[in-house]
DNA sequence: GATCCAATGATTGGATCCAATTTTGCGCGA
DNA sequence: TCGCGCAAAATTGGATCCAATCATTGGATC
């Protein structure tokens, strides 16, 4: 409750905390990507002792946002513009996998309606008007149960697990399409796109076409990234550059 | 160099080695599946202090390893028949998306010889007569090889992070094909169409047959598992089920 | 006899202390 | 002036200690 955002009062509760308050710390900014971190120092900025740093500094290793540098110690992991694009292609490949194993197994009643009430609630977001915060903070929500859904439908955890993992990389989640809050009119257009791209995924998967809910659950994790020139938004909040037209970067060609 | 297989004298050196003891010891069945694990126990047995292993159970908890039981403790986490399919099968997309990628941005000139160094030794593998443990081992080493080159020539870590993560589960790990020593003829089949896949993984991604490469790499996962029933060989090593032969097991039919 | 409450034991989380290793800085010599 | 070496400081890893919380068991009461 008192972790919100206190500059140096926060005292984060549990092990937990501490990771995800240096979470929070890094995608702020406030660790800059590079930068290196010392346990005393974070121990002290966040009010605690060493011990529970240096498990959340073990964590985020493993969940990537840190990066062990040299013999000692430990680094902000930056990420590039190619490594954005694989996250989002990796959760494509995995969300594709699922929704492929679900058309192959079938919708059990209980995930067919929850999906169905996110398309319903998709239906009424579109139609409550001009896009607004509120909305977007909705469509937020049911996006991220319908993805959910048909991840936690398949019959084993080590997909949800795996994506979860890929999730923790702050631009692969499912979650991070919408960002332009001063766009409203353009992501508007992006939110109808991904309601139909829902609404082909679920008919898809109910009809047992399995290879085609794999290829549109592929394409609609790219919805946030490629999709964004189609509607003059930029790619990235931070970097301005709106998408070379093509770049055909083949490194060497196949000597014939 | 001491943390070999000794009962209750091995002292792991670090943490990572508690991690890779404790890995050991739950492969082994040491500690068995869905057993309780408390941190004093543990760490008498490895005759180190609870720190690590602490860290370590946190870190296990991230591969996948243990799981938390309700608020306290840990436990190793078991893990079903459809664990093991979806574990290979998230290998496949991951691989398969890394092998796209590479046939679509070209091969470079040094990964280009690594990867036929491979097919070479594979076929200097076959060509050596009646498959022995020295051979495996070969294979073994050339197949991972193999395996990491194509990932690591993607311009990212994400791809690599991915598989790392889903290879730490226990049956995943593209090493983990071969395993019956006792059959050695028949695992020689299986490593005949390995290579064999081999070969034609390369050739998709040297020719620029992107989706050709991805799908190739996506069945190749398979081999240890559903190639298995073809060559009279069990799927598992210890659960004598040889696969049913057709479970048509749609559990709801699309209500048209 | 069963159920609920309390008390004690067990286990985990956090803090501090100690040792080991690395890095940095300063001085001396070439 | 540059490089090498030694020493000191900083930082990390491990061990132990203390507090807090959860579980289990025993007793008491209904």
């Amino acid at each position: 409750m008192s972790d919100k955002l206190d500059p140096e009062e926060s005292k984060p509760t549990g092990a937990t905390g501490v990771v995800s308050a240096l979470r929070q710390f890094i995608m702020e900014g406030r660790y800059a990507a590079g930068e290196r971190l010392a346990e005393i120092p974070v121990a002290e900025a966040l009010g605690v002792s060493r011990t529970p740093v240096r498990i959340a500094f073990r964590t985020l290793e493993q969940e990537g946002l840190l990066q062990k540098t040299g013999k000692r110690g430990f680094v902000v992991r930056e990420f590039s513009e190619a490594d954005v694009l694989c996250g989002i292609e990796v959760r494509g490949a995995l969300e594709g996998l699922a929704a492929r194993r679900l058309a192959e197994r079938g919708l059990d009643p209980n995930m067919r309606t929850l999906l169905q009430d996110c398309l319903h609630e998709g239906e009424a977001v579109l139609a409550a008007g001009p896009l607004s915060s509120a909305l977007i903070e909705r469509w937020s929500r049911l996006n991220e149960r319908f993805h959910n859904g048909i991840v936690q439908a398949t019959d084993s955890r080590v997909i949800g697990d795996a994506i979860s993992r890929n999730n923790h990389l702050p631009f692969a989640s499912a979650d991070s399409i919408v960002m332009d809050h001063n766009a409203l009119d353009k992501e508007s257009e992006k939110i109808r796109l991904a309601q139909i791209h829902h609404r082909l995924i679920f008919d898809a998967i109910e009809r047992g076409e399995s290879a085609r809910a794999e290829m549109l659950m592929r394409e609609h994790a790219y919805i946030g990234l490629r999709y964004a020139p189609l509607f003059g938004l930029q790619t990235l909040p931070g970097q301005p550059e709106p998408e070379p037209p093509a770049k055909p970067r083949r490194k060497v060609k196949t000597k014939s």
